[in-house]
DNA sequence: TTTATTTACGCAACCGTTTTCGTGCTTTTG
DNA sequence: CAAAAGCACGAAAACGGTTGCGTAAATAAA
């Protein structure tokens, strides 16, 4: 038994190569009783056309790349569900790559890419990116890059984002309110533009509330677990130490928890905690954390939607837009208000 | 500017056509000085070879489907980083899909790959599959199917997997040990076999320690949270409520939580909670949950490995065999062990 | 010096679909 | 009734690499 290709279905049906192949497709050059007779043969045998030689002929995938710095993270897993159920939707596969923050790993993803692999990306950059001339490289290749969450002002394409500065400003405002007399900043050093926009909106609410900035109180961490912990000790532990903690990574509330449990600091007594968050434990942590919720979901899908959308298109144009797609704040008990 | 593809090089260089393609593949047909051109031209132009050609031609798309039935999930996710970074290694790309548990979903996906768009699929099947031809029939197709965590044994193929029998066994024994006379085991409907597994070594601790095993004491659960929420509180209220629960599933763990703090039921004075569960916030809940951790990374690398080493032979023949990466039980303030 | 072997490359078929164009045939139109 | 249009299909050229085989020249063996 050989490979069932579309010749198979040719001789057997006493046709023609390209025949079957427009019966296949539906097209209007064949009658309907042929059509009939091609998709029951089909069904019959089980007869699935070769993707590849389809996408060589027609120079399109039908793929979408993904490219996040990591997947074991809520925001991120909960944009890959987004991203899927639209791509199933319309018919499209995802290839998945992880950056690992790496930015030369990034560049030789996105390197890959210019093979014609996929027909277009989603890309969260990672924390490292500097530099973004690889990704325009790939856009002037025609393959149309969409930015979603850690996104590249310079590059001139659809950004779809949550409003990091606004929930920012609303968080520090909810610990200043509740309390907090020296509100910290809890990051992590790299190049993202959210962090930026995130200390911008701690910023603005501090100055509302004549607090003195201090760069004492920005605490940049790594991927370091072990560096972060004796970082954060050190601060905590100082005598102008913060009463208060905005936490712009996810998974970066965890290590204070640690921290605050060995240092034997009450939360939200001795310490308020809010940060940017997609664990669905958030409620069930000891005491439950108060989070900023993003949108992860709803981020992913109208990325995913917005890209699809313009591959469709006869001659696609990316217009250079930001899609936002507003955080919500939970109050939960590390927080006293 | 026209596509940049082999013919290109081949012009620019005064050669043929496959003269550059066994340059480019580094064939002992050809000089090393010419190589050395070919090479260097190549990287002047920034060519990238068409992956659907060589597809088409190759019979071979360097390529692995990864079939889940969620990605918001801390083992899967992980286990996913585990297979990305054997696939990175090995020169393989992810394509990543998921059931949401759905019989029929993953049949359409499997059912797709019969086209050869994936060299061999990583598969975890749904909690309604309880028919396994769509998978047997792919394999016949020779595409190998390597499972890992949810497997089915029917089908003769590389599982990996973890110690589920045991694990319960000595999670159930941990409970009766720390005091429960009464344990209960939470579990999710469906024909899992590592839930028969986890519920067999769940009911030898009982059996050892002579509690007699009781139906009422199976909570049975779904994928719809209010339901769940509902049925626990009903167990948890009745009079001869389990004094303990293993939890089966990573995701129910949090519904208990939420239950016993409804009910003002005491962990772990009032009711013992130990789960299987890979969140790295464990040890943060409130309190701290008593955890079977599976090794999700390794699993997820182990299965990898395993498929592309079979991919990579010439013909290859994937053995039936259990590959088995033991949990460990980590003791935490949600059992008084 | 003749013959055998190696080296380095080109030719052309092939992978499985898609798509343009052409061709008989039937139907409509002026 | 002749010309134009419509219909249903086939032939063949792509798409961009890969690979078996052939061959001329260079080298080695006899």
């Amino acid at each position: 038994m050989d490979k069932l290709t579309i010749k198979t279905l040719a001789k057997e049906l006493q046709l023609s190569v390209s025949s079957v192949s427009k019966a296949l497709r539906d097209s209007h050059e064949i009658s309907a009783e042929t059509k009939q007779r091609v998709l029951a043969l089909a069904d019959k045998l089980n007869y699935t056309p070769n993707p590849y030689a389809s996408s060589l002929r027609k120079r399109k995938s039908k793929t979408i790349g993904v490219v996040i710095p990591e997947v074991v993270n809520s925001f991120f897993s909960q944009s890959i569900n987004g991203i899927e159920y639209v791509a199933k939707q319309k018919g499209y596969h995802v290839l998945i790559y992880l950056t690992h923050e790496d930015f030369e790993n990034e560049k030789a993803i996105l390197k890959d890419f210019e093979s014609g692999r996929v027909d277009g990306v989603l890309l969260s950059v990672s924390r490292e990116t500097t530099d973004c001339t690889h990704i325009q490289e790939l856009i002037d290749k025609d393959v149309p890059v969409v930015f979603f969450d850690r996104v590249f002002n310079e590059i001139k394409t659809v950004k779809v984002i949550t409003n990091d500065f606004e929930s920012a400003y609303l968080a520090t405002k909810h610990l200043i309110t509740s309390g907090c007399k020296n509100p910290g900043f809890l990051s992590i050093i790299g190049n993202l533009n959210i962090i930026s926009c995130r200390l911008d909106g701690y910023k603005k609410a501090l100055q509302e509330h004549d607090i003195k900035f201090s760069n004492d109180n920005i605490i940049n961490c790594t991927t370091d677990w072990e560096y972060n912990y004796k970082l954060l000790l050190k601060k905590l532990k100082a005598a102008k130490r913060p009463d208060g903690i905005l936490s712009s990574i996810e998974n970066l509330s965890v290590i204070i928890y640690k921290v605050c449990e060995d240092l034997k600091l009450k939360i939200p007594g001795d310490l308020q905690i809010i940060s940017f968050s997609n664990l669905d434990t958030a409620s069930f942590l000891n005491p439950p954390l108060t989070t900023i919720t993003q949108p992860a979901y709803e981020i992913g899908q109208t990325a995913a939607a917005t890209l699809v959308k313009a591959l469709e298109k006869k001659n696609f144009i990316i217009v250079d837009e930001n899609i936002v797609i507003p955080s919500v704040l939970i109050p939960r008990k590390s927080t006293k208000n």
